[in-house]
DNA sequence: TCTTTATATCAACAAATGTTCATGTAATTT
DNA sequence: AAATTACATGAACATTTGTTGATATAAAGA
């Protein structure tokens, strides 16, 4: 039980610290006076320091496709899924902010092999977004316009949530947080 | 006359690098064996890596902030300081794109020193920012929403840009991608 | 032409960094 | 109680990395 809470204290810390300062500016000394143990024993943990952050960016992008998946195969009308990518977003960033930070910004620090890896699957995930919007756009629903443009003004408009929720003065309700973004994507800001 | 080529040709490809591999990931050693000269004479250029970064975050955090006083400072009405802000952001991606991307992904890298100095010229555009949404709403041009989640979604739909600049791929009509970006800041994606 | 400036090289250093080995102790499981 | 697993430590390693000093050549300016 108490192997466990040491377990998790270590990730947790090590999330922390990476997120902080960075991948690359983090060292495994750092970790290990965070934690207040000798370098050495980082190394019952985990294999390597790469390890470390291939674990956290697969995981947690892992959860994304999840979720992406999930509300792709529903039958709700493209808008409705937008509104549940704007949810799934905002809950998956505000359980675990900061392996998202790290999704964000940290996946360029991946080794050749897994950066590959990990690219192709960004680029899966941004083409089920783009498929919501041009079934949008057949039906109807959504505006005619460059489909790529739109796919990343509306993937950029939640990637910005890991920074209002590793950032503890911003607290809000999910779910007006959830409405305001689904209004600003679907109607803009102007009246 | 060839000397300034060569200093030219030094900060071009030291700053290609850094936004290839990283800050942190690209050595002195990188940089001179891509201009093919020796290490040492790296610092014929530059005082320090460090103060490479300095040079191209704050050169081009002077840019925007030039940009968006001029839009500020104008008779424009808030929704056509929306349109110029837009502008601005395409305008500077296009022409300084690795600048940028270092603008967006690289300050984290700074030493403390410069990095607050920066995070205060970053809070500073941000306000900007804030005080013509502000106007909008004053004015009735804008729906009345949480200001703090408008700015960032205003701000996160320009930012992306650097990576459609970055990639060669993806060409397109200036001023296509400016009507269109506003059109998704203003109206979404709705019909 | 002479002097200064820009560009280049070689060698070397001190510090930082990821990782391993051998070994020990505490906790869990059987 | 014994055996296995989890957690911990100290010392050491081979590389990598930013930086410097001494020095040489080529170009530009006086």
């Amino acid at each position: 039980m108490k192997q466990l809470d040491r377990r998790d204290r270590f990730f947790q810390e090590s999330l922390k610290l990476i997120h902080q300062k960075g991948f690359k500016a983090t060292t495994i000394r750092d970790i290990a006076d965070q934690l207040d143990f000798d370098v050495a024993n980082v190394y019952n943990y985990i294999d390597s320091k790469e390890s470390l952050l291939v674990k956290f960016l697969f995981d947690i992008s892992a959860a994304f496709h999840q979720g992406l998946d999930h509300i792709i195969e529903s039958t709700y009308s493209p808008q409705d899924k937008i509104r549940a990518i704007v949810s799934l977003n905002i809950r998956l960033t505000s359980q675990r902010p900061y392996e998202v930070s790290l999704l964000v910004n940290e996946w360029r620090n991946l080794a050749p092999r897994y950066r590959s890896k990990f690219i192709k699957e960004k680029r899966a995930y941004e083409n089920k977004v783009r498929c919501v919007i041009e079934q949008g756009i057949k039906s109807g629903e959504f505006i005619n316009t460059n489909i790529e443009i739109t796919t990343y003004s509306v993937l950029a408009s939640v990637r910005w949530l890991f920074d209002w929720y590793t950032d503890q003065s911003k607290k809000m309700n999910p779910l007006d947080l959830e409405k305001q973004l689904t209004s600003f994507i679907l109607n803009g800001i102007q009246c």
